[in-house]
RNA sequence: GGGCGAUUGGCUCAGCGGGAGAGCGCCUCGUUCACACCGAGGAGGUCACUGGUUCGAUCCCAGUAUCGCCCACCA
């Protein structure tokens, strides 16, 4: 068995591509895989869980998700949309998801198909799919039962846009313009102190302010308390080490919460909090109760409502009235977080949240994983440093839950309190036979759906798991784990994890974690990153800059077999730059073995050939010099070729084996055209049987062994062309035909001498020079070749020594020995 | 700021202790006899730079520069 944990491709985007790329490199492996003998596990998901697709099927049926409305089984979306989205239950959603996915995902699977990828179809899954859901939705509860899983009330990155939690792993920073404002606190004894920041906004939400230890331009304030400006709330002056006196004035405004800083402050000081923004980004209606003054509580009557923008304008504007804007703004650039999906800057914001132990606050934990990550090969080696870097920066628990409506619901429900309160810390959780379950629609065990909101009644989670929830989960979705235990266990762990490098924090990691947690096993044993495609100005390509290119013009125009030699000459981990010429190179490959293939198999025995594959007219007639049977290599030049074939097996072979399919490709490829543009053309004449019958069935012979193991080397890159050549004289299919064995070969190549192919091709190409240099046709006779050099070239040149006359219509020969390193060819035409 | 990777002919890339290579592009020539969706030949590079190790360095080591990426950085 070899197991594939194939990437399930987000189908609400559009196929690009490096997708082609990525998924090319894994099915040479597959079919490699196969044709070494393997039971291959190939298989094909969907991701239509998430944030994409919500937005996709809103906009698309004009509906949104409202998990609190019942399921409504003869929905009908709106044919004509009115102003308004309507609202539907999430079952609703679900189901229009699939039916919208369900569109892409045959537009995705004509790509698939289209450019030959062998995975089995029959195995598909869809992340939103009930068996998904169910196996995302046992494997949380299991990490709830073991206590990996817990609620928590914390500070939390919050998207104001989307208006939910968001996991770090899902925060990128972008730079941003900013400005720098120095605002004037009062000192007890009435001395100003400036402070710098670049959220003015945030100053009714100030806690503290904050000094390194030592520094003497703070430290009689330090213990001492400070008034804020407008708002007239008194707050210490407190030393703590990760206040940077190089920063502003060096001393900070502790705000609730104005980044990460702050939550560390706040909570390693244990400072009050005074939140500001509500969730949807706007700041609250009531002032904090620390604002106590008219003027204060006047002063935030002017900010409540205002976006943190609005909010920047007003309160420059009310510090410049009062003077206590000592300077700014100053305009700087900075790195500022936001979600990666998201178009503002992240707050944060206090909420209730499900997190899943990670490592990033158990450093016992994070050491198994590591421990974990050493145990996979990575290819290439280095991209395991990213792993590492990742794990070892962790700075808190995996966030899973997410105030979306559409996605695997958190599967759990809370009882409530005779006030109707629900008590958070007994969550009610489902029986397993009932997964998957959705909360807000479905009643507990031992409920009846009246109680849903009455006081001793229940109430559902109504937060839904972050989509790597369910995507961390894709080798038990795909092997079917809980639900086909037999397949499971010769499925898991897997061999092959294909992914791009890009989401080893998220895809890798938490597949990794998952896996660990679950029963200490890895999910697979190789992870292979593929690198991006960039565009021809080497930028990455992307929907936003306009420059995806989409692979199935690229199919249409250069064929399958071009593409994925394309694809397949890149290597594992490495940008490749897309450049249509290159598509070329392919096409012309596959023709040549078409073509050469043509020619080898005229050469008899007859009947191989379906009479359109060959031009009509003289076939050289081939029945075999003594009937049936292969005729005996015996040719020395056949022999040697076939002994450097039988080293190209061993390194395509070890190649694979590495994981180096573009190394694989590129050894097959040198070796091919040896074969077509030295070894074929010397042996022409002799396989046309102008020599005789019994050299002309050597090469006959040799040109078909070589022919086989060719066809079978380029089947995993060139599946298409090698199939139909295989079909032309072999039963079956290539691609279930033996990965070729060096063994094969090498009965027929006694007395081979490398030696004697670089000879040959040495001569030839400088027969062919002298022609090309004079300017004739390669057909004019030579009318006398002599070659000066050491006896052990010579020797093996008169080994081929016909065949060479042959090609190059060499009429006369002469050899001299010499001493010299190079042979010396003096060609009279 | 920490880390990873890259730097080889016009372009895309292999190679890697001892001859500097391939394909594309370019130039020249050549079609009865597998292939014009072609073939043959040619020009073109101080292998980023500086040191070191070595009998010998494109290759190993150290440093520098440039590019790309990952992570951290919001006062």
């Amino acid at each position: 068995m070899f197991a594939i944990d194939t990437p399930p491709l987000t189908v609400s985007g559009k196929l690009h591509i490096g997708h082609v790329c990525s998924f090319t490199h894994t099915d040479t492996v597959a079919r490699y895989q196969r044709m070494r003998g393997k039971e291959v596990f190939y298989p094909i998901g969907w991701d239509d869980n998430g944030l994409p697709t919500e937005r996709r099927v809103q906009n698309y049926f004009h509906v949104r998700c409202d998990p609190s409305l019942p399921y409504d089984p003869g929905f009908v979306p709106p044919a004509s949309p009115g102003q308004d989205q309507v609202p539907v239950s999430r079952r609703n959603f679900v189901e229009l998801c699939e039916r919208l996915t369900d569109l892409d995902e045959q537009a995705f699977e004509e790509v698939w198909r289209r450019l030959g990828l062998s995975v089995d179809w029959s195995t598909m899954y869809r992340t939103i799919d009930e068996h998904s859901r169910a196996i995302s939705q046992r494997g949380f509860l299991r990490n709830l039962a073991r206590g990996e899983a817990y609620p928590a009330q914390a500070p939390t990155l919050w998207d104001v846009t989307f208006q939910t939690a968001v996991a770090q792993a899902e925060v990128e920073d972008r730079e941003v313009a900013g400005a720098y404002y120095r605002i004037a606190f009062q000192a007890g004894d009435g001395e100003l102190v400036p402070v710098a920041t670049t959220r003015p906004e945030l100053l009714p939400a100030c806690v503290a302010l904050v000094a390194r230890p030592g520094d003497e331009r703070y430290s009689a304030l330090i213990g001492t308390t400070v008034r804020s400006p407008l708002f007239g709330v008194e707050v210490p002056v407190l030393a703590h080490h990760l206040a940077d006196p190089a920063k502003g004035t060096g001393i900070a405004m502790v705000c609730t919460f104005g980044d990460a800083t702050d939550v560390t402050w706040w909570r390693e000081l244990g400072l009050p909090a005074r939140p500001v923004l509500g969730r949807d980004g706007r700041f609250v209606a009531s002032p904090p109760a620390a604002i106590t003054s008219r003027a204060g509580r006047a002063a935030y009557r002017q900010l409540a409502g205002e976006t943190t923008a609005g909010a920047r304008q007003r309160i420059t504007g009310l510090l410049r009235t009062a003077g206590d804007l000592l300077a700014g703004p100053e305009p700087v650039r900075h790195a500022v977080n936001f979600y990666e999906k998201g178009s503002q800057p992240l707050e944060i914001v206090t909420s209730r949240q499900w997190y899943l132990r990670n490592g990033g606050r158990d450093p016992e934990l994070a050491q198994a994983l590591l421990e974990a990550g050493r145990q996979i090969d990575w290819h290439p080696a280095y991209m395991r440093t990213r792993y590492e870097n990742w794990v070892s920066g962790l700075n808190g628990d995996w966030l899973v839950s997410r105030q979306r409506f559409f996605g695997v619901p958190i599967p759990v429900w809370y009882p409530l309190d005779a006030g109707g309160q629900p008590r958070y810390d007994t969550p009610i959780v489902p029986a397993d036979a009932d997964l998957p379950v959705d909360p807000m629609a479905d009643p507990p065990p031992g409920y009846d759906p009246g109680q849903r909101g009455q006081p001793g009644g229940f109430a559902g989670d109504p937060d839904v798991m972050d989509t790597w929830g369910t995507s961390s989960l894709t080798p038990q979705i795909a092997a079917r784990w809980s639900i086909d235990d037999d397949l499971a266990g010769r499925v898991l762990p897997m061999d092959l994890r294909p992914q791009a490098h890009e989401i080893i924090r998220t895809w890798l990691f938490y597949t990794l974690l998952r896996s660990h947690l679950e029963d200490g096993s890895l999910p697979w044993r190789h992870a292979a990153l593929s690198g991006w495609v960039l565009d021809p100005d080497r930028k990455k390509m992307s929907k936003s800059a306009g420059n995806v290119v989409t692979p199935m013009d690229s199919l249409r125009r250069n064929g399958s077999d071009a593409v994925r030699y394309w694809a397949a000459s890149g290597r594992l981990g490495v940008d490749m730059t897309f450049d249509p010429a290159q598509l070329k190179v392919g096409r012309r490959l596959a023709i040549k073995i078409l073509n050469a293939s043509r020619f080898v198999l005229a050469l008899g025995p007859s009947g191989d050939l379906p009479s359109g594959a060959l031009p009509s007219g003289a076939l050289p007639s081939g029945e075999g010099p003594s009937g049936e049977g292969p005729a005996a290599v015996t040719e020395p030049l056949d022999s040697a070729m076939l002994g450097r074939l039988a080293q190209v097996i061993t390194q395509c072979t070890r190649a694979f084996e590495a994981y180096d399919h573009a190394g694989a490709l590129a050894a097959a490829e040198e070796f091919f055209w040896f074969f077509c543009d030295d070894y074929l053309e010397l042996v022409k004449d002799r396989a046309y049987g102008e020599r005789g019958d019994g050299p002309a069935w050597s090469a006959r012979s040799a040109l078909r062994l070589a022919l086989s193991a060719v066809l079978r080397l380029f089947a995993p890159f060139l599946p298409y062309v090698t199939e139909e050549v295989w079909s032309w004289w072999l039963e079956g299919s290539v691609h279930r035909a033996a990965w070729p064995d060096p063994a094969e070969v090498l009965p027929a190549t006694d007395g081979a001498d490398a030696g004697i192919l670089t000879a040959a091709s040495a001569a030839i190409a400088a027969i062919r020079g002298a022609k090309s240099g004079a300017r004739m046709s390669m057909r004019t006779p030579v009318r006398a070749l002599v070659v000066a050099a050491r006896r052990d070239h010579l020797d093996a040149l008169m080994a081929v020594l016909p065949d060479l006359q042959a090609a190059g219509r060499v009429e006369h020969t002469e050899l001299r020995f010499c001493d010299r390193a190079e042979p010396d060819y003096q060609i009279t035409l």
